[in-house]
DNA sequence: CACTAAAACGGAGGCGCCTCCGTTTATTAC
DNA sequence: GTAATAAACGGAGGCGCCTCCGTTTTAGTG
């Protein structure tokens, strides 16, 4: 896993409402994240919290006056994976014409599924019992979604007849159900299919 | 709580794909599952299981030899409840006009639900995770109340035009969000609300 | 009855969770 | 630089989870 380019991200989510830790806290808190991002993709998300705090080189008081329970860390983690999902949506519409990074960007979003399968189900469960975490994230993924389509409508790369929620409500059947085998093959398919679905009757043809 | 009233209702579920227990085995088990309604009424649904064990006089290893997870327990002992509940409906039939059954066993749904408040929580996380406990439940509960329904309208002592998937609804509002201090007092009072509105145009006039 | 195989028992032990509090360190004031 | 103090650290300890396996009990058989 890469180190330390999640500080930028940390900073901004938590400036929030956060007096500024002394450096060794943001240190050490910063590391944690790290750690259990690696720990949960590998474990599971019942990873071992005392694995995490050994691995970060620091005892497990410090993983727990950070986050009090296992639900805080879940949520820090996940909250940074999703952002780190849609900071993807600016860069891609940099580097691609805006059709290309809609559908580089939901190819990803199969790939940020597909990393939760397992998780699944004690994810769901996080979500379920944490409302504003769900509403939230799904807030942030609309809006990334809706940057990209709305880029490809204005140019008229994709047809203009559709908008970001209806590409959201064509990308809710890869969100449930990822537990079978064929689920990612079937998802790339999918993704296809809708684009060339959305590039059809598109003003721009390619 | 009473002590064996259960073997007759847990002989007839299990039956289905179970050999007869030893037994030695079917009352550790049947005593297990006795001390768990308790302890998950005392403490929560995270009552510990060793505690459990210790205050039905079996071994930790026996506990787990017969339900392996939590879960396992967790689902019998809300399997029984609700098989109580529903046995409920025949015994109130015979004993009251079958309007006041009804009531009664509404007001008696109302007293089960309660029982589940603050278990709220882990239990909806339970249903949603296990969605066979879930179906079968409903299903039986739905089952018990057309009944009493079905009697009601049967002999006109209350209204004709509805059933019990309507009734049903109408207790919809019950079952979410038990967790305000006021809401049993406001369930009881929609029951009979409920009540006043099916006798209302029955056929017969109290 | 006595014997035996199969079934059930139960608790020791290893691991993770979480709290509590004595020790260490960064920061601020001089 | 040094002292003081607020903040952060970290691990021991108590508790619960769960597995494993030696011991005990039951239900058949002669």
């Amino acid at each position: 896993m890469a180190s330390e380019p999640s500080a930028i991200a940390e900073q901004k989510a938590e400036a929030v409402e956060a007096k500024p830790l002394r450096a060794d806290a943001r240190r050490n808190r910063d590391r944690l994240v790290e750690v259990a991002v690696s720990v949960f993709a590998e474990r599971g998300i019942d990873g071992s919290l005392e694995e995490i705090a050994r691995r970060s080189g620091v005892g497990i008081g410090t993983l727990y006056r950070h986050f009090p329970t296992r639900e805080h860390l879940v949520e820090v983690v996940y909250r940074r994976e999703v952002e780190a999902l849609c900071a993807a949506a600016g860069e891609l519409a940099q580097k691609h014409p805006s059709d290309v990074a809609l559908e580089q960007w939901m190819q990803r979003f199969v790939d940020y599924i597909a990393t939760k399968r397992g998780l699944a189900t004690s994810l769901r469960i996080v979500l379920t019992t944490n409302s504003t975490l769900f509403s939230d994230t799904f807030g942030r993924v609309s809006q990334a979604l809706r940057q990209l389509v709305e880029a490809a409508v204005a140019d008229g790369t994709i047809r203009g007849d559709v908008d970001a929620s209806d590409v959201l409500h064509a990308l809710g059947g890869i969100y449930s159900a990822p537990d079978t085998p064929e689920w990612r093959d079937r998802s790339r398919r999918l993704v296809k299919l809708l684009m060339d679905g959305l590039r059809f009757g598109a003003v721009k043809a390619r």
